[in-house]
DNA sequence: TTTGCGGCTGTAA
DNA sequence: CTTACAGCCGCAA
């Protein structure tokens, strides 16, 4: 369990997790397997991103809104479809590195 | 089983 | 900012 273990107030990307999980270079797949999950997920999909602090899904989206409403009320800055990563990067955790999943 | 295509990407030009 | 291309995975043909 790798994203749930992601605290509020911090983000990571999708390439990121794709490596942290075994899958270096699939960012692709793990942003196609968010974009699956439930809607009642406790899964905090909201602190993955894109590369460079890039907001992946557009405005004016449900995901997208429900998306920056959460981070804003998390204490991140979000300006467009940017946010400062450099101030909110996650660093994972050396911890119980089991193999993939959320 | 192999091939092709598309996706909440990433990096370089 | 806008291509272009590289990988990787899942799914359908």
């Amino acid at each position: 369990m790798l994203l749930s273990n992601i605290p509020q107030g911090r983000l990571t990307t999708y390439g990121q997790l794709a490596k942290l999980m075994g899958y270096p270079g699939a960012a692709r797949w793990v942003g196609r397997t968010l974009s699956q999950l439930p809607e009642d997920t406790q899964l905090p999909w909201h602190r993955v991103i894109a590369a460079g602090g890039r907001l992946s899904l557009p405005a004016n989206t449900p995901a997208g809104d429900e998306q920056r409403q959460r981070l804003r009320s998390e204490g991140i800055f979000v300006q467009g479809d940017r946010v400062k990563l450099r101030d909110y990067e996650w660093q994972p955790n050396a911890v119980s590195q089991n193999k993939v999943c959320f």
